[in-house]
DNA sequence: CTTGGAATGTCAACAACGCTGACATAAAGT
DNA sequence: ACTTTATGTCAGCGTTGTTGACATTCCAAG
């Protein structure tokens, strides 16, 4: 089960023994906690979870989204979101502008103070990846990326890739 | 600030730039829910949570160990993965043996049901991993198991380089 | 114009899984 | 023997996922 099933050249494909994909899922899971580790931090400090820092990352990448696009990319339920929001809005980081074309939709955007909570988690989320970045050089993270978007799925690339057409 | 400083040669620094992090940090988002995607599905199906799909992962990799030994490699607090081990234990996946030199510990091993459940869950993660691997090819993957090495707590690191000491 | 259905967002209640606190038992140091 | 330390269990709470019920708005059919 383990056998990759090449008739020649078997050598090359020792990567992808059952052995080697344990590896890079152990290594998935140990990261993932580094990755969230200094955000979580400074969110536990003041109040808020995971789930805040989501919302306002994509709030700041996209101004003016409504919560349907966002629900979208976040892949949880609206209701779930919703709370998140609520507290948000209450707390005076994202503001809700009922849109003017259609006025079942909320556009949401940073406050002052939002932008400012935004810019504290990203800098130290960027800080560890610069960290880790620098450490391994510039093929390394080339392929870190191929592997995570080869692994994303259909829908969630296509929201990955659409978040960088107009920024970049 | 997104200057990294260097006198010569900053065209091969341009890796670290704060576009080139963010593009990092979301790839890490969107690819991790595809990480758990496949699991996830399998335990729901069957009322378990991914808290259940990482104890049975790792006690299958260390059978044996101490519920303060799987703690420390979890990062979640005793209480926490108490309440996950006493439903497998119920359910007759996981079998709990007080230890003979020290009575105080409990020693964790699968049964023929949890290495089912086990190996039903690892096959699908390691399927998609799989295929990630495939489609990027063997130096790509290098430079993914680097960049999540460095991105690593240094205590998990430890545990991760400890799981390949015996094993591999 | 009105009526019915679809889309958007909110409120309520529930489940999974983090957390702290209190406690029982076993081991180890004085 | 007594105190302290370590391990694991039980109880209760907070965050964040879920589904269900509902209000509002838009749009299309009649």
């Amino acid at each position: 089960m383990a056998d990759t099933g090449g008739s020649a050249g078997n050598e090359t494909l020792l990567f992808l023994t059952d052995d080697q994909l344990r590896k890079g899922i152990e290594a998935m899971f140990f990261a993932y906690r580094g990755f969230t580790a200094d955000p979580d931090r400074i969110l536990t400090e003041k109040g808020y979870g995971r789930a805040h820092h989501r919302a306002v990352h994509f709030i700041n990448r996209s101004p003016g989204t409504t919560v349907n696009n966002l629900l979208s990319i976040l892949g949880v339920t609206k209701q779930s979101l919703n709370r998140v929001l609520r507290t948000l809005i209450e707390d005076g980081l994202v503001e809700s502008r009922v849109g003017t074309r259609d006025k079942r939709e909320r556009h949401l955007f940073l406050t002052e103070a939002g932008r400012a909570l935004e810019a504290e988690l990203s800098t130290a989320q960027r800080n560890r990846m610069r960290d880790a970045f620098r450490q391994v050089g510039p093929e390394a993270v080339v392929g870190f990326r191929q592997v995570l978007e080869a692994m994303m799925d259909t829908e969630m690339r296509r929201h990955y890739a659409r978040l960088r057409e107009a920024g970049e």
